[in-house]
DNA sequence: CGGAAGACCTGAAGGC
DNA sequence: TGCCTTCAGGTCTTCC
């Protein structure tokens, strides 16, 4: 479910969680991506230190500690990382719990796609899921002059290009199609087809798009919600996703849908130029 | 290299 | 009410 905008929401709503002594942590012993199961004596080594910092790195998130390791958080389709008060019911497919106190940082998962590492700060990026990550599309920017050179000799079709996380780091399914929209790009053409005129406008469109669903607090189609319990409002402000059938919001023509590499896929057949 | 298809999972929604 | 199919904000692997 969550992309860049989600997840960040996510990262600003744990704030309250700073400073926070982790007294507790609990697993469900149920495994997640890939069948990993949280690691358990890792988890345990966090008992004692306190919440520093909550950090994001494209689609992760980084719970640092004043100690030396850090919880990494990847939410996966469903996954939520929720403050609690200690006391509340806990929700079903709930799997790892840190017990701070009068409140509980909880994360569940229904689907279990999402995961949960414990890494050493200092060789973080040297997890396999870090390392290979490319420029954060929020906190590095995309730069127009490295996306457009990335392009070059790439056949993959410009959707599988921004999705993918080691070019630029946060985009998802939902913000693909959007970007492309506001690009006027075909989510079919080829990336090395690209000029520097239209990979500049595909770079704008991205940060715009992020941006935009940012202020909006993420998009909240069934899962989503803030570290709150609150969903995002940017689901009333989707131009093609999911718009299938509805006139585009700028041309008229009527949205198609498409499946590419196994995802939904949405444009405007008249204003985006294959 | 790239793309399609399948894998991992559960639950909601729609058709009958 | 139930049963069946389809679909879902993400990776990762296998096969062509």
């Amino acid at each position: 479910m969550p992309e860049l905008p989600e997840v960040e929401t996510v990262r600003r709503t744990l704030t309250p969680a700073i400073g926070a002594r982790i007294a507790s942590v609990w697993d469900s012993g149920k495994g997640l991506h890939m069948a990993r199961t949280p690691p358990r004596a890792a988890l345990k080594k966090l008992i004692g230190s306190r919440i520093t910092a909550v950090r994001r790195i494209g689609k992760y998130l980084l719970v640092d500690t004043d100690g030396e390791r850090s919880l990494l958080v990847h939410l996966g389709m469903t996954g939520r990382l929720r403050i609690h008060k200690a006391a509340d019911v806990r929700a079903n497919h709930t799997h790892v719990v840190l017990g701070l106190g009068d409140r509980e940082l909880r994360f569940s998962d229904p689907r279990r796609f999402g995961q949960i590492d414990v890494v050493k700060r200092s060789a973080e990026r040297e997890h396999p899921a870090l390392s290979i990550l490319g420029p954060d599309a929020l906190t590095d920017g995309v730069d127009p002059v490295a996306f457009h050179a990335r392009s070059r000799g790439k056949k993959a079709m410009l959707k599988a290009f921004v999705l993918d996380q080691s070019v630029l780091a946060g985009v998802g399914n939902i913000y693909a199609s959007e970007a492309l929209w506001r690009a006027k790009l075909r989510p079919t053409t080829r990336a090395h087809k690209l000029t520097v005129e239209s990979a500049h406008r595909l770079a704008l469109a991205i940060s715009e798009v992020i941006a935009n669903a940012l202020e909006n607090g993420g998009t909240s189609l069934r899962d989503f919600v803030d570290a709150d319990g609150a969903e995002g409002e940017n689901a009333d402000y989707l131009w093609v996703y999911d718009r299938a059938g509805q006139p585009c919001l700028r041309c008229k023509s009527v949205i198609r849908r498409s499946v590419l590499q196994g995802r939904a896929t949405f444009y405007c057949p008249t204003c985006q130029k294959p």
